[in-house]
DNA sequence: CCTTTGTCCTGACTGC
DNA sequence: TGCAGTCAGGACAAAG
């Protein structure tokens, strides 16, 4: 469950094909999140990987010659994704749906066996593609403040577990760090938005950026485990605070953590360091 | 049958 | 009144 942390450090993990020539792109299934581009070979081969960048959980290639950007090519993880990059070619395995293989021999590969990814074509300007033009500031910019968070949520109802993965607010807030964030913070998940105080959008934001960024330091110093040797890249091995952790003590209190479905997703919480707001 | 993921879409509702 | 913002729920795909 490629979350923002793993998604950053996957692509770190694609970062030494920055400047690459593309050889061949094999597509063995095209029924992705939507239709993997038929033309896509046609856009990538004979072209160069310029840079290599990040927009919510959006991997971007920019893709083109010495002179000109042709274009960007998207890709997302989906749910059950896993972008490797192989040094050479292997034989591919049941659900290794897209290969992009390079001129030194080196391949991309994306497998993801519940095919809820992505691998999209953009031409002209990515940001003002429709995935992109709408999203929310990332979570760990400068532009991501308390003072933000508490002007978007004076006019929200809504539990402030849903609000906070809601990417036209900020991205890259996904299902796990969010009970994580707001477990830190110590607010209950289904509080209204709107009751949040602006000291304690403060403390949120910043517990959200420190647990995004702990995650990344996790990932980012075991690259080498996490990109085995292979190309494969593994999970992270984290441990959490709440999530999947129901009925086990609280690390803080010892209160037994509780589950409860909040828009239609799981939601961890310790009862004690996570009050209820009185009314 | 249940569960899991992030994102989009629809239709209904709210408040300025 | 009109409209943008918001919200709840469903859809998607596949597998354990």
């Amino acid at each position: 469950m490629p979350e923002l942390p793993e998604v950053e450090v996957t692509r770190l993990g694609l970062l030494p094909v920055t400047g690459a020539r593309i050889a061949s792109v094999t597509v063995r299934h095209h029924g992705l999140r939507w239709p993997v581009p038929a033309d896509l070979a046609q856009h990538l081969v004979g072209q160069h990987v310029l840079q290599l960048t990040r927009r919510a959980k959006y991997i971007l290639a920019e893709i083109g010659d010495a002179s000109t950007t042709r274009g960007t090519l998207l890709l997302h993880l989906g749910m059950s994704g896993r972008l490797c990059l192989l040094e050479r070619f292997f034989p591919a395995e049941k659900h290794d749906h897209v290969d992009i293989a390079f001129e030194d021999g080196r391949v991309i590969r994306l497998r993801d066996p519940r095919r809820f990814g992505a691998v999209l074509w953009l031409s002209g300007e990515a940001s003002q593609h429709a995935l992109l033009a709408a999203l929310g500031p990332e979570p760990l910019s400068a532009d991501f403040t308390g003072d933000y968070l508490y002007q978007h949520m004076r006019t929200r109802s809504a539990a402030i577990k849903t609000t906070i993965m809601d990417g036209h607010l900020v991205v890259g807030v996904g299902n796990i760090y969010a009970s994580e964030s707001l477990f830190k913070t110590g607010i209950h998940p289904e509080t209204p938005a709107q009751a949040l105080t602006l000291a304690q959008c403060t403390r949120l934001v910043a517990d959200i950026k420190t647990t995004l960024q702990a995650a990344l330091a996790a990932g980012g110093s075991s690259l080498r485990d996490f990109f085995g040797a292979d190309g494969n890249p593994g999970y992270f091995q984290q441990t959490y605070a709440v999530y999947g952790r129901t009925g086990d003590p609280c690390l803080v209190c010892q209160q037994l953590i509780q589950t409860i479905r909040l828009g239609q997703r799981s939601t961890f919480f310790c009862p004690r360091c996570q009050p209820r707001a009185r009314s």
